[in-house]
DNA sequence: TGTTAAGTGTTGCAATTGCAACATACTATA
DNA sequence: TATAGTATGTTGCAATTGCAACACTTAACA
């Protein structure tokens, strides 16, 4: 898994952040991040941690937008965010490295090797994230709760090559990543077990079809 | 706007390729484009052209997965693919550059400065196109047409200024965009219409709230 | 310019969903 | 282990949506 660092020693590194005037900040468990930092036009680095964007509906539900955790890179790819009403939580203590986008783009001295290896590890970063984006594309253009769900579920198996599918986090949360409703997403679960599609223990389901 | 090649000499241009051991590939409008070529370890470069990425409902809808246009990239982010049942077809003539994406990372010449910018190239491309992903997220996660809708109006008129919004596609099209029936769309529509929220006058969309 | 295909508008109806409200189960921790 | 807080399960009901069918308009092109 490449992270942006990779291949880059530990001097290089910090001489890298030096030169690029890179800004580290901490968030504590728990603390809102001020949008300014979100949406400005910087490279967003999460060292460690784990931050969460999430939409606030008028009617008081969320929708998760976006996930960041440990290596991830955020950027001006966020920036439409500037328009919307959100928060951007750490939800675990979280580190961040900050770098104007600018300053990447028109750094000096460009035949650094460490600095041409933080550009490619960024951009394999980036290209790993695309999945994850388009993955959740096709599913969230499924139309009906039950087809969002087969879609997630196909997905996932395929993924692990198990027929098994551990939920890695709540089913609240699964109802916000396929954005509907918790409670029709439970009654469509529901269904699934009663016509005998799935098999649901905690949060391990197993898929019975094909 | 960035391409893969900006600020590279023609003559570099042609030299990485060959290094890379680059494929060039043509289709014809409205040929299909042969899976193999989409989901490989390999990142694509669009030069020209257009391609739309399409998954073929079972009951013959069609949801719009990928827009492909000139000095797109595209790569191991749509392998998710593999798995499902799509259509990558050439809407128009297009060209293609395939490249390995294991040649990419292990290129030999790590210093050459044509090689050090494609990369940034790269970067930047994909920094841009995860806008375009988010904001789909942004607007699949609302829940109902009508939010749906409002949510691609205003971050349409936040991204150009303006109330006035051109459909740069069909209705068709946007129903697919938003995942959503078109029939039911345009009774959305015809709803907002009639509450006073927007004015239509064939593809040109006014909003008349806030 | 006539013909055909594609796009758009409309509507009834059944299916699906969101919403609200409440019951029950689980989890962390004092 | 008692308790509070969070997560999950359930259901009626109204709102929204998909679907199908058909009419009408616009665009493409022979």
């Amino acid at each position: 898994m490449t992270n942006p660092f990779t291949d880059i020693t530990e001097k290089n590194k910090q001489k890298l952040l030096r030169l690029l005037d890179a800004d580290i900040l901490n968030f504590n468990e728990n603390t809102n991040i001020p949008k300014s930092i979100i949406d400005n036009n910087s490279i967003g680095i999460v060292v460690e941690g784990y931050i969460q964007i999430i939409r606030i509906n008028y009617n008081g539900t969320n929708a998760l937008i976006e996930e960041l955790q440990d290596n991830d890179v955020f950027g001006s790819s966020i920036s439409y965010l500037k328009s919307s009403d959100y928060i951007a939580t750490a939800k675990e203590n979280t580190k961040l490295i900050l770098i104007d986008l600018n300053s990447i783009i028109n750094f000096k001295e460009n035949s650094k090797s460490y600095y041409n290896q933080f550009i490619k590890n960024l951009f394999l970063i980036l290209n790993e994230k695309m999945q994850d984006k388009n993955r959740r594309i096709q599913i969230l253009t499924r139309r009906t709760i039950r087809n969002k769900l087969l879609e997630y579920f196909n997905l996932t198996s395929k993924g692990t090559g198990s027929k098994n599918i551990y939920l890695p986090f709540s089913f609240i949360a699964l109802a916000d990543y396929l954005a509907v409703d918790r409670s029709a997403l439970s009654r469509e679960i529901k269904y699934l077990k009663e016509e005998g599609f799935i098999d649901v223990k905690g949060k391990r389901i197993t898929l019975l079809y094909k």
